[in-house]
Parts: C-alpha cells; sequence; structure tokens
DNA sequence: CGCGTCATTGAAATACTTCAACGACCGTGG
DNA sequence: CCACGGTCGTTGAAGTATTTCAATGACGCG
C-alpha cells in the first residue's frame, strides 16, 4: 500500500522539489491522488481570475504566466519548468494565467490535498516558503531588467538565463563558447517576456549575429560564441560595438 | 513577566502584522528582545550583499528596497509601510539594500529569534507565507507595470496608489474628487520606482496640471480631482486629451 | 500548391532620454 | 537679515532607442 521513496522514479519533483521534503506517509498520501497530465503547447493549466480547481508539479517542459492588460498587450511575468510548482495556498483566484509554452507533462493534485498536507507538516509550509521567496527575488530581479536596462541588455540577460538553465549546463560552464541553445519561446513570448515588441526582439538578435556573438540555427535554436560578450552587454561594459567575431568559428 | 496581549498599543503589526498572528507567551518572548528604532530619510537598514542581523517590522514611515545596476542606475523593487516587515527566514545575504525613505520608526528583533518562532510555530510560518504570497503578487504587478505601461500610465497607478494608501483613504472613497495626498518619495525615488527619468516624472505631472486631473501643493503634496480620468488613463481608455477640466475647483 | 503563422527587415513616427539651463526652496554662515 | 551654496524640481531643445506600420520571406500543413 505504501508508496516507497523510489516511487515516481526520475521526476525532477522528487529531488528539488516539493515531493521530496515529504515525509513517506505523506508522499504516499498524495501519490494516490495525483494525476498525470500531458498538455501540448498553448494549453492552459489556470486562467486568471478564476479558482484553479488544483495544484500542479511540472515534469517537464516550460510553462509561461502571463498578465493581460485591458488594451490586448501581454506581459509574462514568470516562467517555470521542471521542478517546479504552480499555485498558491492562499489567493483564491489565480492573479495570472498559466499556460504550457511548450509541450508539458504535469502532476496535478486537488487543492485540498496540498492545504492539509501543509496544515500538518511543518516540512512542507517550509519548502513552499522557500520556493516563494527564491521567486519573489526572482520577480524582483526582473524589475530591475524592465525597468532599467535597454533592449541589448534584456535579450543578453536573456540569452545567458537560457544558457544557464539548458540540460548540460552543470557540465559545460556557463561562459564556455560556441554552445548550441534551445529556445524555450517563440519570439513574441521572448517580448512579452522582455517587455519589448517582436520586431526589436528580432533586430537584437540580428544585431548579435551581425557582431559574432552568436549565429542562428533555425528560428527556435542557436549557437552562442561569446557568452562573455553577453556578460559584458549586460554590466554595461562592451558600450556599442562588440569586440571581434568568435576566434573559433563553426562550420559554414 | 507576561507582557499582555495589549501591548505595544497602536502598533500596527498588532493588528494586521506579524505580531498579530503570535499567542501571547511568543509575544512576551519577541517583545523581550525587540528594540525599538528611528531612522532619518536616507538611512539603510540592510544593504544588498550583507547578511542583515535583524529583522524588523515597520512602526511607522516608508521604507525603499532598491537594487543597483553596475552603471549605477538604481530601481526600486518594493515600498514598505507600517505594518510590513522586512526581511526573509531564508536566503543569507540581501539581495537588495533597504533604505527609509521618510522618517521612520522600526521595531528590530534578532534573526535567530524570529527563526526560532518560526520554527515552532505554524501560525508564524502562515504569516509569513501568506505575506511573501501578497509581496510576489505585488510584484509581478509591478513586473506588467514596467514591462508594458508608457510613462502617463505609470504616473497614474502611482497616483492612484498613493491615494489607496493614504491615512484617510477607507473613510473616502478612492475615486472620490478633489483629495489631498502626500507623495512618500522624491521625484528621483518615483522615477525608480517606474522606471523612468526624473524629468519624465516632472513632465508627466506637469500634464496633468494642465488637464486639470491634478493640481499642485509644494512638492510633496498634491490635489487630485479627478481619480476617475486616471483610472481611465490607466485601462487605455482617455487616449490622450483629458476631459475638460474638474468642474469643481479648488480657490485660486 | 497555396494558405496561415511566424520571423525578418525597412522606413517613419514617437516616446522617452539626455543634456543643459534655470528657478524654487532650505539651511548655513556671514 | 540677507547672501550664498546646495539640493531638488521644472522646462526646453536635441538626440536616440524603441515602437509602429508595412512589406517581404521562411516554414509547416492541409
Amino acid at each position: 500500500m505504501r508508496k516507497p521513496r523510489s516511487s515516481c522514479p526520475g521526476c525532477p519533483s522528487r529531488e528539488k522539489g516539493l515531493c521530496g521534503a515529504l515525509a513517506d506517509d505523506d508522499l504516499c498520501r498524495l501519490g494516490s491522488v495525483s494525476r498525470q497530465r500531458r498538455l501540448r503547447a498553448g494549453e492552459a493549466i489556470h486562467i486568471e481570475g478564476e479558482v484553479p480547481p488544483s495544484f500542479c508539479a511540472i515534469v517537464s517542459g516550460v510553462v509561461k504566466l502571463m498578465k493581460s492588460l485591458p488594451n490586448g498587450r501581454q506581459q509574462i511575468v514568470g516562467l517555470y519548468g521542471a521542478g517546479d510548482f504552480l499555485g498558491r495556498p492562499f489567493g483564491g483566484e489565480a492573479r495570472a494565467t498559466a499556460i504550457a509554452a511548450s509541450e508539458v507533462e504535469i502532476c496535478w493534485f486537488p487543492r485540498a490535498t496540498i492545504e492539509s498536507l501543509a496544515a500538518s507538516s511543518g516540512a512542507v509550509k517550509d519548502w513552499l516558503l522557500e520556493a516563494i521567496t527564491d521567486e519573489l527575488e526572482k520577480a524582483q530581479e526582473w524589475i530591475v531588467l524592465l525597468g532599467r536596462m535597454t533592449a541589448e541588455q534584456k535579450m543578453a540577460v536573456f540569452l545567458l538565463q537560457v544558457l544557464r538553465t539548458a540540460p548540460e549546463a552543470r557540465a559545460a560552464r556557463v561562459l564556455a563558447r560556441d554552445r548550441a541553445i534551445e529556445l524555450p519561446l517563440s519570439r513574441t513570448e521572448i517580448a512579452d517576456y522582455l517587455g519589448l515588441t517582436i520586431e526589436t526582439v528580432s533586430r537584437q538578435l540580428a544585431r548579435l549575429r551581425e557582431g559574432g556573438v552568436i549565429s542562428a540555427g533555425n528560428t527556435r535554436s542557436l549557437i552562442v560564441h561569446r557568452p562573455d560578450v553577453l556578460a559584458a552587454i549586460v554590466d554595461g561594459t562592451q558600450p556599442q560595438a562588440y569586440a571581434a567575431p568568435a576566434p573559433v568559428q563553426v562550420d559554414a
């Protein structure tokens, strides 16, 4: 009957996520009511203004949290990946809409289960507290980016962030040259994330390409030749013209 | 020896703040190690990169949380007032600098006390969780403001926010006409809050003045004649030219 | 093959910034 | 008391980054 500690093998929530903070019997309780779900890109998980009936953990894929303005413009206020948790214990209705940005697998629990789990377990509250604190810190960094950075700097931050969260990031140093990356977002989504227009995003990428900092694969992938230049752009060194093109050229 | 529930009379943390969530004996424990402190505008409470030795509750005044960029530009990432709590249970070093924006009174506790309090009391954790969740939601709204709003809209949001948090806000409806308000921030601070330059802030206020939406007191105070116009500016109705000047004129 | 979506590129418009000068306010010290 | 210097806010003019509008190109799918 009991689920052993080794249940959900390979699920990112088991190690770094919420489920790792759970005692065995709580994990069992959660496991018995959880349901896996697979979403296609564009499908909504919960919608602004509605009370989400559930919490969920992201098993794989990327989810974007968005807010819309009356005029129809949108802004992505958060991005979540494998191991991240979606939903808040307090707060009735959702203040933003969560949508799958790629194909996404989620693990899905009734609201009441998590709430009673949190009520009985200090460890669960601790985990939630820490997760939300992290999220707040990221949000504050994003505030700085949106308030005080140029389009060029925003683009550089974004690319470095993708570099950092790429699958083989731990092994290869973030500043290693000539690394290929997959962009988790479309141009429109990048624009909504960085507070720019899609055209500006496109032009900034073109500029980086011309400067030899990156080179294009297809639209969803590219190679970052000079992450050091991206970093220099972010802290405002590297004023305008980029350094000499990457010495190591890829085949072309 | 025990502090009765009626201790710290008038302190905003007792009703809506953390101290309201405390059991009597915990409150006593906290009271015995707390110290009041008064800060002048500009004094720092804790500094980015340093481990704050303490937590504190704001008794009166306004505290700004700021982050600095390498180029020296600054961005306010949060604003805290009476009853708000400063400091996080997790997280060693502070990720931002907290500075008194006005004359401020704080109630000050050693880090260890709060941490042990949180460890033993579920109610304290709940309070922290709720407080941080609120803060995150505000941060996300600010992300939308910074990413997608024009200077005019940002200014309108700011004025409405001041209107909402003004002392007599509960009594007078937020949308009541001709209310006088005190600005809690200097022009420079408003600029750092809204992600603008000081000149743009000044010009937007001038425009609102010309349109009869507000009128000037001294630099730190003004009268909002038409909060409804401010609201219309925020949702993008009220394209450019403002409505007719306020029918009710102040003496002049 | 043609259509729809998504990305790129160009040219013009514009919102905001930057640079600069000026005015108001405030406390200090003569 | 008034002159002085400093900080802070306002205003103007010029510059620039980003947006907007518009056209074209690439890709995928029926």
